[in-house]
DNA sequence: TTGGCGATTGGCT
DNA sequence: GCCAATCGCCAAT
């Protein structure tokens, strides 16, 4: 993307107490299993027009070459093509009828696997995630993958989109003391449902699963 | 052209 | 804990 070292707009000022800054592709890491784990504490943000909205990743699945369970293990469809664009664009598709999943893609242009955001807390635009998910607790609005792209308003739109770019849609940092990252096997899976590509935040009560796999 | 099925969630037993 | 909801993709007819 391009470098955003300038000032801030006074729209990012007003609303980034939290002083997010935009993550360069070139601080991505291009391995899947990498980027899944480096996203655990990375920030999401989502320029609406009714505001801003901002999580911590707090809980994400790596989806890498050659697995099975990875939805561009078949080679590249209709569906799946974002999944196959350079590390770090939006990949986004409709699970059960009902939910849409966040993924970003994680590999070199034209290599097709993902990293899956099951989960984070708020940053910003708390009233504005609870708008989202009407009736759902706070502690739950994103303990998920379908509730975390409902409450941030990710639909099929989103698919594609660059989130190293300017753009409603990006992925930021913010200083926060390094978290302590737990890994475990993939929840939900029929395939590949033994590999140790999920990874969370110790301890934090916004990640999504069994307790045995919050610990 | 068709039908099986999925990286889930919420409601009910 | 069990299961329905509900859509689009895609492999197979």
């Amino acid at each position: 993307m391009t470098q955003l070292t300038g000032e801030l707009t006074a729209e990012q000022q007003d609303a980034a107490p939290a002083q997010i800054r935009p993550l360069t592709r070139a601080a991505l890491p291009s391995d899947t299993l990498e980027l899944a784990r480096f996203l655990v504490g990375a920030v999401l943000v989502h320029d609406t027009p009714a505001g801003r909205l901002a999580v911590r990743i707090v809980e994400t699945e790596g989806y890498p070459v050659g697995d099975p369970a990875c939805h561009a293990y078949r080679g590249l469809t209709a569906r799946n093509r974002s999944l196959f664009l350079e590390h770090g664009h939006a990949y986004v598709y409709l699970i059960y009828g009902v939910w849409y999943c966040a993924n970003v893609s994680s590999e070199a242009d034209g290599v097709g696997a993902g990293v899956l955001l099951r989960a984070a807390e708020p940053v910003e635009g708390a009233a504005l995630l609870a708008r989202n998910r009407p009736g759902v607790p706070t502690a739950d609005i994103l303990r998920g993958p379908g509730r975390l792209a409902a409450a941030m308003a990710i639909d099929r739109r989103c698919d594609g989109v660059d989130l190293c770019a300017p753009g409603p849609l990006w992925l930021g940092s913010i200083d926060r003391p390094p978290a302590v990252i737990g890994s475990s096997t993939r929840i939900g899976l029929t395939r590949a449902a033994d590999r140790p590509w999920r990874f969370y935040e110790r301890g934090n009560s916004f990640v999504s699963g069994p307790r045995r796999l919050r610990v």
